[in-house]
DNA sequence: TACCATAAGGTATACGTTTTCCCTATTAAT
DNA sequence: ATTAATAGGGAAAACGTATACCTTATGGTA
């Protein structure tokens, strides 16, 4: 592989000089430059990446760390990093977390082994107090779909109460008291956030959400169906079902639908997430759109911006909050 | 950052002998080995995978080239490879060439400034020679989803024209006589591929299929759909639809509901790939199987063995072949 | 006892850059 | 004409690690 000196000897230059030219540093006249960016050319010089991270002490690359590649709402996120990736001309250094403590902190490692210095995290699995000390230890750690509020100004996340609110209010505007909850079985909080948000509505309203009518299952499209099928053996009376999100949402449907029940007229059901099956599903999924790519271009400029040591307030928070998308599984409440 | 001398002051060795703590070597004692990796674990220390890789003249970790990390397919394609590289503990670097020259070109060259020895890369824009030339420079350079005679030991690829075959042979059994095709206007090899498998088999069934039966469009839902509306509104007289991908499949379905014909009862229609929208569209889509994850594995591992310099087998060659896979969206011709 | 093989570990160099400090002409200022 | 400033560029150190080569005990063997 050809190097700096080779260019250097080519070019009858010091390999100051060459490093200067690609650094495009002062120092050296127009005429070299030019001389010197010829001969790189005609050898093909290719920088070596791992010399240069060396002596500066940081990587280039912006680190990622996601649960689950097969996931779409992780492929949309993906997606969002590298838009911005590749409009600032960076690389990715991805991994996959897994949700599991050992796997999580394995990925951040590898990243800092490679003094990746700017990196977007999504950790369910990792204790708020790990998650500072990675934020001390690295400038450009930003977290998604996460709120620590030590670390706030590195946090991007979605207001996962406002959704729970959201979604309720939306059903009891259609005339439904009678509810069911699908959620999710894991303990992240971004299901209790929503049942929490849920809850509030439902007080507000004058209601309350009896513990028999939440089930709780595998947030996805099996667990949807699951869930379902205990929610009809045990005979719970409702109108309307709240999902976790999409994919449970969806086998949700197909239970009911095995059942001879028709969505929405004998149910109402609202998703999460807004992911591409709830547009491709039957009836389509009247559902709460998760902002995740616009959140994961934000996610991915704050930590370069940190990363650069750009002056960046550390006052604003970056608060998202999920939308309500009508589709066609929730309707007024059908009179029995 | 604490570095291998920090830990060889604490120690009281060599930071020669600390090196070879951490790489196992041999030359240490158990007692000094022990006492070392004490002191590692107390200080915290982290290896700098830059210095590293530049020491060693390579890269550890797998890049990756892919056209786009939204695609649900990539997405399978990057779950696969990360199966293998978190089996073996190798990190990932990743890239998106969205099938243009450009991109696809400073994706791999990026690697190569790594000096990252083993790539899987999805490329379509770039030309066969340039593909060779990496080749030729990277030890573990392997294509997926691309068959290039003079690399072939570097090749893990899908028999298209099998599958074009396979779909095909699928509807004439099932008594189709008339059919439309929609196709990918992309300038790749698969449309195509796939486009050849079908008309032999059209062929030794005594049939042909004539230009105006094919529309190329944008190979997503959108495309299918505009596909099928030019299809319908050309008055093409078929009963049975081939469609390059899933995703143009569900798309030429809509449109077909919107004129208020039924599949499979007016016109069955055949899919590719099996991506995840094949289930949950309505009605199921019948497609063929595209083992883009086994593939994936394959890919990486072989990547990884060539980079590692193991002897692989030079003859064998790494051919898949979609299968069938039987839902709704196709069923016995219907007699007008 | 003398010799050698071996185990355990140290010394020093190399990897390819970036960057600080230094040197030498040339030009501008007095 | 002399000095100061500046532009252009070279020499060398440093980044953190791996490793080839060297040194020193120690034990075994003839």
């Amino acid at each position: 592989m050809i190097t700096i000196k080779d260019i250097a000897n080519a070019a009858g230059v010091s390999h100051a000089t060459v490093s200067r030219v690609i650094n495009n540093g002062p120092k050296v006249g127009d005429e070299t430059r030019k001389r010197v960016k010829q001969v790189m050319q005609e050898l093909g010089y290719r920088p070596n990446a791992n010399a240069r991270a060396l002596v500066t002490q940081k990587h280039s690359a912006l680190g990622v760390v996601v649960a689950e590649l097969l996931d779409p709402f992780f492929a949309t996120l993906a997606h969002g990093i590298d838009s911005v990736a590749r409009q600032q001309n960076i690389q990715l250094l991805m991994s996959a977390g897994s949700i599991e403590k050992d796997t999580e902190l394995q990925a951040i490692d590898t990243l800092m082994q490679h003094r990746c210095e700017a990196m977007v995290v999504h950790s369910k699995a990792l204790d708020d107090d790990t998650l500072i000390e990675f934020a001390g230890q690295i400038p450009g750690f930003v977290l998604i779909n996460r709120y620590i509020p030590q670390i706030a100004h590195r946090c991007v996340w979605l207001d996962n109460t406002a959704g729970g609110k959201v979604m309720t209010q939306h059903l009891l505007d259609l005339g439904h008291r009678k509810f069911a909850v699908i959620s999710s079985r894991y303990q992240i909080d971004d299901p209790s956030e929503r049942l929490q948000g849920i809850r509030n509505t439902l007080h507000a309203a004058g209601l309350t959400l009896d513990d028999s009518h939440i089930e709780y299952s595998s947030p996805d499209q099996k667990g949807g169906e699951h869930a379902m099928r205990h929610l009809l053996a045990r005979g719970v009376d409702f109108t309307a079902v709240l999902a976790y999100n999409d994919a449970m949402a969806s086998g949700a449907m197909t239970t009911l639908s095995d059942h001879g029940l028709q969505v929405p007229t004998d149910a109402s059901i609202v998703g999460f997430d807004d992911v591409l099956l709830a547009k491709y599903c039957h009836p389509k999924l009247t559902t709460l759109h998760y902002p995740i790519e616009m959140m994961a271009v934000k996610a991915a400029e704050l930590a370069l911006a940190y990363a650069r040591g750009e002056p960046t307030s550390t006052t604003h928070t970056y608060k998202y909050t999920p939308t309500l998308v009508k589709r066609d599984s929730a309707a007024q409440v059908h009179p029995r």
